[in-house]
DNA sequence: CAGATTTAAATGCATTTGCAAATATCCCGT
DNA sequence: ACGGGATATTTGCAAATGCATTTAAATCTG
């Protein structure tokens, strides 16, 4: 347990008009992802791209054949709109969907070469965009920005993954 | 301009593999995000509040008398979707629309009394998020990262609000 | 091992969303 | 002062979303 780190909490009975908008973090990071998620939204748009179809090919270009329930935690989408999503990227060609061989509830998705190769094209937006983000803060400071962001998704995760 | 920074650039030729999900920082916030929202958005909708009905309050109790356009930025929500949000909430009594003293096109939106109080009433469920959030991460680490975090939305913010 | 419970995924359906268009007003140049 | 374009907000409508349910299969329990 950590609960007797020496590490003080933030104080819940502080109002948000004394933090500051510009000082409390979940405010900045919705201003900065939606941003974000806008402008990668309106350029995967033109290659018929919703952001669910293209968060599940981040992952699956990064996670080998996951459970749809995992692949939906870590797209961070709903596992109904995945579903939907995946029954479009299956479609195109993209993915392929394959019955779990010990569990034949469950599914397991598998990226094929086009959607590789789709990714390939389309990881470039991402990375400029990452890039833009972190413009002017230097490797250290980004090294610690995501420790912390490490450190914050394992206190409020409720799956193990 | 910051062109002549010391501070190198993420390469924008890495691949997303090399980096590994769990490095990638937009990666991270949107998962935190993505918890943080869903959990404030169940507790809210007991209160029969909207995330965009939400926010909308929450910006309303720390800046005042903003134009809806403005609102929209700093709550995060399409403007469409404010618009229908400010007409429920102005039907709960928990906020006013004034047309604007000098542009009468424009509105600028008020927070009241009742607003105020739900405000109250709703604050420390997301201070306590946000607590749960920064569990162990001491106050010199948040200082650090929410620095970090403002950098990061002056690089990536289209307004300049 | 039968029945009850849990889990995985897909789907029906009502709600929400966001784009685009409509409306109203302002501002600029001439 | 007038016409053309810009700006603020609302609204119509089609599409996307998410909750709740369904279906199917696994696991637990007595």
């Amino acid at each position: 347990m950590t609960d007797q780190s020496p590490a003080k909490p933030p104080p819940t009975d502080t109002r948000l008009g004394e933090i500051g908008l510009s000082n409390y973090a979940p405010y900045l990071m919705n201003r900065i992802m939606g941003r974000y998620n806008a402008s990668l939204r309106d350029e995967m748009a033109d290659l018929g791209l919703s952001t669910p179809k293209m968060r599940a090919l981040a992952v699956l270009s990064v996670i080998d054949a996951p459970l749809i329930r995992e692949l939906a935690v870590y797209a961070v989408v709903e596992q109904s709109t995945l579903s939907r999503a995946l029954d479009q990227l299956a479609a195109e060609g993209l993915i392929r969907r394959e019955a779990d061989a010990t569990d034949s509830r469950a599914t397991r998705v598998f990226i094929t070469e086009a959607g590789r190769t789709t990714f390939e094209t389309l990881w470039p937006r991402m990375a400029e965009s990452y890039a833009r983000m972190f413009k002017g803060i230097d490797e250290a400071e980004r090294r610690a920005f995501v420790g912390t962001l490490q450190k914050m998704l394992a206190n409020i995760r409720k799956h193990e993954i």
